[in-house]
DNA sequence: AATTAATGTAAAGCCTACTTTACATTGGAG
DNA sequence: CTCCAATGTAAAGTAGGCTTTACATTAATT
């Protein structure tokens, strides 16, 4: 599953730990996501459409798709 | 997390069976999800979208939301 | 040169997502 | 009534998501 998360993160100006903060979870979180280390949870990913305000996807890709 | 998993299943005549066979998971995930047990992770999100040809949001609610 | 902010990563631990196997209940078809 | 499909649920196991603590690297500032 590919993100958007690092460039979204700095057309806003928010640093790893800014995004956590908002979200409410650990900079280490952002950091795995952002470097796909691992995808977020359904809620995660919901609070993080919100922060951006954009649908969840358009910012994450899942490529593991049936063409 | 709400979900209408249940509803579009019953308009597409599917049963927990069909659906999990189409989306590759178990019956007794299906059936964990439509009864709240758990969320779908992100990728299965993803696949369960396509099935129904529907976005993430007007799938899944994230009653959890700051208002 | 020393400090600090931002980032990358690792380990241990906890809880969640998903599997397989298995059993119980219900409702409809014959 | 009997049978079977569909559903609900449980237990045990594996993998994934997230936490805290901790340390290393890099770039910018003083």
């Amino acid at each position: 599953m590919k993100n958007k998360l690092k460039a979204l993160r700095a057309q806003h100006h928010w640093s790893q730990q800014d995004l956590a903060t908002i979200l409410g979870v650990s900079r280490q979180t952002i950091n795995a996501i952002e470097n796909g280390r691992y995808d977020p949870s359904l809620p995660l990913a919901f609070q993080i459409s919100r922060a951006f305000s954009l649908p969840i996807e358009k910012i994450f890709d899942d490529e593991n798709h049936a063409t």
